[in-house]
DNA sequence: AAAAAATTCTACTGATCAGTAAAAGGTGTT
DNA sequence: AACACCTTTTACTGATCAGTAGAATTTTTT
C-alpha cells in the first residue's frame, strides 16, 4: 500500500474540503446571490485560504456552475428514488415539496432567475445544460403522462405547465410568507403546492378564453 | 414674464430630462439587472453625461429606487382609471395582464424579486416603502373582497393569494415562454393569468390536507 | 453681440474584488 | 530527524466602476 494508498487517501480528504467549499458557496449564493458573493466569502465560509480555494475551482463563475450542477444532481437522484407507484402528479408535487424544502433549509432554487450574466454563464457550460436538458425531458415525460391520466390540464400546453412549475422553484413569494407572514415552513410549502396546482380562483375553471 | 417664466422653462427642460433617464434606466434595469448596470450605460443611453445624471440623482441607490417608485405609481394610476363596474377579480386579473405586458415590452417587473441588496435598498426608502404598502393594502382589499363574492378561494389565506399574485408580476416563466416557447405576447399573458388563477391540475379541487 | 448659465468632456480618486505570486508554516511519510 | 508535499499568509496586479473636479464648449438670455 505505498503510494496507490497515500494518493488515495488525499484525495479523499481534498474531496471532502470540495464539498464544504460547495455547501459554503450553496449558502453564500443563496444569501447574497452571484454578484455580492466574493471569493473571500467562500473562502472564509469553507475555512480554507482564498489560494487554497482557486486549487479546487479555476474562476468564480466555474465554482458558481458547479454548485448548480450539484443541485440538479440532487434532483436526478430525488427522481429516482422516488417509490415507483407514486401517480404522476404525486411525483411532481413530491418534487416541488422537496425543492421548496431545500430553499427554506438555505439552499438554492434551482432556476437561476435571478441576473441576466448568471443565466449566461450557465448556458456556457456544456456540463450544466446537458443536465439541465435531462432534467427538462424527464419531467416532459411526467408532465405528459399525468396529462393523459387526466391528472393535469389537457388544455394547457406542457411547456405552459412545465416552465411554470421550474418557475415554483424560485418563487420569491416563499420568502415573503416565511419573514411577513410568519408560517412554518410546513405550511409554506403546503401553501405553494395548493396555488401551483389549484390555481387561486374558487368555482369551476373558467371557459377558454372569453367564450 | 422675467424670472418665473425663464425658471418654468427650465424646470419643464429639466424635468423632460429626468424622464429620458428614468426611461433609460427602466431599460438598463430589465435588459442588464441592477449590479451590471453602469452610470456610464444609463447617461449614455439617455443621451447625457455621466456628471450631468449626478445633477439629477445623487446616486445610483437614489436613481434605482426612483424608477421603482415610479412604476408603483403606474400601478396605481392603472388601478384607478379601471372600469368601476368591473368585478374584485377582474380588476386583479387585468392589473396582472398590465403589468405582464409592461415587462414583455421590455419594462420591469413590480417585485424585486432579484437580489438581496436591491431588496434592501429599497426598504431604505421611505418613499418606496410607503407606496407598496398603500399599494399592497389596495390589492388586500380588492382579495377579501373577490373572496367574499365567492370569485377567489376562500379557504387560501389572503397573504398566501396575495405574495403569490405578486410572484407572477416577475415569474420567469415568461422569458422562457417568450425565448424558448416563442408564443406570441398575448398568449404569454393569457397563459399566465390561466395558470395564475386556474392552476395547472385537471378536475376538481383536492380536499384540504389529507383528508 | 456679449454675458451668463448650464452642460459636456477629460481625467481623476478611491474602493472593491477576481485572480496570482512567493515566502512561511504545517503535516504526515519514510 | 529529514524530506516532500500541501496549505496558509501576505501582499500584490489589474480591471471595473461609483462618484467628482475643473477646464472647454455650447446654449440661452438679455
Amino acid at each position: 500500500m505505498g503510494i496507490l494508498g497515500r494518493l488515495s487517501f488525499k484525495d479523499q480528504a481534498f474531496k471532502l474540503r470540495e464539498q464544504a467549499v460547495l455547501d459554503a458557496t450553496t449558502r453564500m449564493l443563496a444569501s447574497k446571490g452571484f454578484d455580492l458573493m466574493t471569493m473571500d466569502d467562500v473562502a472564509g465560509d469553507a475555512g480554507i485560504s482564498k489560494p487554497s480555494l482557486y486549487k479546487h475551482f479555476k474562476s468564480k463563475d466555474e465554482l458558481a456552475t458547479e454548485v448548480m450542477i450539484r443541485l440538479l444532481d440532487d434532483a436526478q437522484d430525488f427522481l429516482a428514488r422516488q417509490a415507483p407507484e407514486l401517480s404522476p402528479l404525486a411525483r411532481l408535487r413530491d418534487l416541488l415539496a422537496w425543492a421548496l424544502r431545500v430553499r427554506l433549509e438555505g439552499g438554492l432554487p434551482f432556476l437561476p432567475s435571478a441576473s441576466p450574466q448568471v443565466r449566461a454563464m450557465l448556458t456556457r457550460s456544456l456540463r450544466y445544460v446537458s443536465r439541465a436538458i435531462k432534467l427538462h425531458k424527464t419531467l416532459q415525460g411526467i408532465v405528459e403522462q399525468a396529462k393523459r391520466q387526466g391528472e393535469l390540464r389537457a388544455d394547457m400546453p406542457t411547456d405552459v405547465i412545465l416552465y411554470s412549475y421550474y418557475s415554483r422553484t424560485c418563487d420569491p413569494a416563499v420568502e415573503y410568507l416565511r419573514v411577513y407572514g410568519k408560517y412554518p415552513d410546513e405550511d409554506i410549502v403546503r401553501h405553494m403546492l395548493d396555488v401551483c396546482f389549484d390555481g387561486m380562483s374558487a368555482g369551476q375553471r373558467r371557459a377558454d378564453g372569453d367564450a
